[in-house]
Parts: structure tokens; C-alpha cells; sequence
DNA sequence: ATGGCTTCATAGTGAAGA
């Protein structure tokens, strides 16, 4: 079983990226963030005709979020049970046995904005909510762009970026703690090259520098860890024509 | 250098992303 992220900014450009991608890699899972298009205009058809069946949660100009998959999906959950969020950041679906929990965790603007007050509420209760989803589902993956690089070695340049949102400390320690839930980051069960990112700015040909950081996850619980067998960020997909700024991510499973 | 690029939105001295 191949599971997946991407963040695609924009469904309706992206779109032909998405078939292709899904052509050439075949996974039995991809997660979609900030589709930014409303459910009435969801792209059904074209995913059906390429074999996928789809879930999704999706708002006008931003956010929004869908589960691409081979199989049906089981206990389609949509948002954050007991959280009032207008925006549409969350989607959770049983694959084939496993918990597919699908995120947008928000950016968090700035450490001095409301915004990023709202993205440490909005972490403490994603943190809740998986602790109960966790007892009710053993294998579950959490997938998405978390906006958060947990380390330095996620950070092209640390020291920039030190206390800054997506590097802060309680943003680094709010990941933690989905961690202590008993989740692994996937990524790094494996042996993985240097300053791999998964999000490069649009501006000063940053992806052609590798100024990025790593702020796109699959977290797995640990009755999935066994049946990991590698994991890896496709870069290609960032070469791309009118590219996202954000790659994939690929977690593939027994 | 608080810029730079891209998207959606509206026609803004734009907003937001990360």
C-alpha cells in the first residue's frame, strides 16, 4: 500500500499535475490540501475515469482538503469533532483497514498574529481528537502539510529562521506531542539524503537553491511502523511546468 | 531590501500563503 501528500495550491490549476501524478506513481492513497474550490465544483469525474474514488471538504479561495483513493472509503469524518472552524482543514477516511487522517494544519502568519494563536489552539485539538481517533483506529497515518518543520535539519537555514512561525518553539513542541501520542514521522525511519525539503518559496528561485524546509509529513502510529518500508519526497513533481510549491510525499507500506 | 512569486479575488494603498 503507497499513501500520499501534496499540498497542490489549487486544484483547478493543478489538476493535470494531480492525473499525472497518479498515473505515474499509482499510489492507493493521496491526500490533497488547499484545493481551494468549492465541493459543487470538485474535479469527480476526471478522478473517477483515472480509477480513483474521492472525499472532500473544500471552501472558495482557500484551505480545503481530499482523500484520493483505489478503495472505497470507510467513516469519511469531516473536520475536527467539537472544534467550530469555519475553514475546511481536515478529512478522515478507513483505506483498506487503515486510518487516513488528512490535514491542513494552519500557517500561523506570523509568531506575533492571531493567526498563529489560532494554530496552537487549533494543534492542541487536532492532539485531543487523535488520542480518542488513535484508541478506535490502532493504524492510522496523519498525513499533510503540518506547517511545521520539526527540526533544524528540516530548515535550509536555522539560523534565519529560528523562532520564526513554522520553526517556533511551540510549534515544534505541539508536533512533539502528537508524536507522544505514540506516532513516528515516517520520513525519518528511514535513511534519507541532507536538506531535504518538501516546500520551496515561488521567489528567489529558491527550489533551484534548495532553500526550502520540510513542513509535509506522514506521521504513523506504531502498529504501522512494521509494515513501513520507505519513504521519500518526489522533487520531480516541483520541476513541473507551473509547479506547486509544495511536493509530495510517499510513505510506502506492506 | 519586509522585497521576491502564485493564487484567487476584485478592480484595493489587495490578501494570504510559508
Amino acid at each position: 500500500m503507497k499513501i500520499a501528500t501534496w499540498n497542490v495550491n489549487s486544484l483547478k490549476v493543478r489538476l493535470p499535475q494531480v492525473l499525472e501524478w497518479l498515473a505515474q506513481n499509482q499510489p492507493d492513497v493521496l491526500c490533497l490540501q488547499e484545493t481551494k474550490q468549492e465541493d459543487k465544483n470538485f474535479p469527480h469525474a476526471e478522478l473517477n475515469a483515472a480509477g480513483y474514488q474521492a472525499s472532500f471538504s473544500g471552501q472558495k479561495t482557500y484551505n480545503g482538503v481530499a482523500i484520493l483513493s483505489l478503495a472505497p472509503q470507510q467513516n469519511v469524518q469531516v473536520g475536527i469533532p467539537g472544534l467550530v472552524d469555519e475553514q475546511k482543514r481536515v478529512l478522515a477516511a478507513t483505506v483498506n483497514g487503515v486510518r487516513i487522517v488528512n490535514v491542513y494544519i494552519p500557517n500561523g502568519q506570523s509568531i506575533d498574529s492571531d493567526k498563529y494563536q489560532y494554530k496552537l489552539a487549533w494543534l492542541k485539538a487536532l492532539t485531543a481528537w487523535l488520542e480518542a481517533e488513535l484508541k478506535t483506529y490502532p493504524q492510522l497515518a496523519l498525513l499533510g502539510d503540518y506547517n511545521i518543520a520539526p527540526e533544524d535539519r528540516d530548515v535550509h537555514d536555522p539560523q534565519a529562521w529560528a523562532g520564526q512561525v513554522l520553526c517556533s518553539e511551540p510549534e515544534r513542541a505541539a508536533f512533539q506531542a502528537l508524536i507522544k501520542l505514540g506516532l513516528q514521522d515516517s520520513f525519518r525511519l528511514f535513511e534519507q539524503a541532507e536538506k531535504s525539503f518538501s516546500w520551496w518559496d515561488y521567489r528567489m528561485n529558491a527550489f533551484r537553491r534548495n532553500l526550502g524546509l520540510r513542513i509535509d509529513h506522514i506521521v504513523v502510529s506504531a502498529a504501522l511502523i512494521p509494515a513501513c518500508k520507505a519513504a521519500r519526497i518526489d522533487k520531480e513533481a516541483r520541476k513541473a511546468e507551473r509547479p506547486s510549491d509544495h511536493a509530495p510525499v510517499v510513505l510506502e507500506l506492506e
